[in-house]
DNA sequence: GACTGGATTTCGAGT
DNA sequence: ACTCGAAGTCCAGTC
């Protein structure tokens, strides 16, 4: 973090320098202030006026947020183009992408706060608990499933898409295992089944082939869906 | 928006000070500097030492962002409680919720700005573009779908879940839609073969019925499976 | 609170 | 570029 830019209640001619400089520089911009935001592209929206905090990222991604919600109010993926200019005497900052083709602009009717940071981030975040997580403790100890269960294969594919788990039971039954980090719902189940139906027809009519569902717990609707298919539940976490 | 707060490379009582005033009085908190990051909660995480941008909004919501990417790298939804500390000399923003138990540390090494923003906004947002429009726009017009087919219930339950629109077409049959906005795979398609398998339990026995996708475009996988589940597709967007 | 499915989902991996 | 599935998904609507 070497250089901190800032303004606070610039002209729009100041905001437009500080922010054009910045981006030029790959810096992170922020502005706040009283704003409407109109997009288009996949969708199309249109918000009024009102206090927002915008966020320019060097990699072209934008970020409109509003005092409320985890999610932005609007946003622009990375690989955008950001611009900013001043039109009829307002600060605009138009961020666009083609493939889709995509627009979003931002209006100030005010600016209450502009500024730009030279971030440097190695970005080296270790998460665990994921379903990788998952698959790997099962890997070590495949009797967590089920006694005599044997994994023969990780990321399998078949004409359905990958099986996560691939193996055989105690008897030497095809058996394949679909994980899930969290609790469940009926899509989960789908899952499982499409891999099994396009097993049973890959291997050739008679061979039976088991489908388990691993995960910490499943919906009614998807013990339902499980009993129907003639699929299995066991439960599991991530260590 | 009335007041604006800021410093740029403040001491860590000074930052305390804005930070936590601004938090109890609803402000927004906008926080750059080089810190830490530590997540536990539905999963687990650790981020070394980088440059980041946190916010603190006054629902509850934090997100810590870095140079790049569209999403958070680490984050708390609305609902959690900030508190702002200086331990060991050092800036810590710390956001936890119950329910499920999370929480995130932050520990700044340096704070190259901390600033407060009192925001409002009606956050009136009109989106266009999405499934909901597509809806519209076969209700209106439901020939786009198939000369003859009528609509007679939009969210109809089924034991498999609400079907987006449910109707007859030109000979009576019972016929069911699945709308997407947007090009889809498989996922689509087991939700409206399960809608279908549903409806024709409910509706006993020998009851023929038809299951209709109604999205832009599919991928081969979503046709192949389209076809082995006896499903159709039609080609339509939103407006 | 739990469940279900949409989303301008985003993101990453594989092809 | 496209497909596919995971995600600490988030989020709204419903029950």
């Amino acid at each position: 973090m070497t250089a901190v830019e800032t303004l606070t209640y610039p002209d729009p001619a100041d905001a437009l320098d500080l922010a054009s400089r910045a981006t030029d520089r790959d810096a992170l911009v922020t502005l706040v202030g009283t704003c409407t935001v109109e997009y288009e592209g996949r969708a199309a929206s249109s918000l009024g006026l009102g206090d927002r905090h915008v966020m320019l990222k060097p990699d072209g991604a934008a970020l409109v947020h509003t005092d409320e919600g985890q999610q932005p109010v609007n946003w622009q993926p990375p690989g955008c183009e950001h611009s900013v200019s001043v039109d009829d005497g307002s600060l605009v900052v138009r961020s666009t992408r083609s493939s889709p083709e995509e627009s979003l602009e931002v209006v100030f009717e005010m600016v209450a706060h502009a500024a730009a940071f030279d971030v440097t981030d190695s970005k080296d975040l270790a998460l665990t608990g994921t379903e990788a997580d998952l698959k790997d403790r099962i890997l070590d100890e495949p009797a967590l499933v089920e006694s005599g269960f044997t994994p023969l294969a990780t990321e399998r594919e078949t004409p359905a898409g990958a099986v996560d788990i691939y193996g055989e039971d105690a008897e030497g039954r095809t058996t394949v295992l679909e994980l899930k980090r969290r609790r469940v719902g009926p899509d989960a189940v789908g899952q499982l089944g499409r891999y099994v139906d396009a097993l049973k027809r890959d291997l050739h009519a008679e061979t039976e082939v088991r489908g388990i569902l691993v995960a910490p717990s499943v919906t009614d609707r998807a013990r339902q869906l499980l009993a129907e298919k003639g699929l299995e539940f066991v439960s599991l976490e991530p260590p």
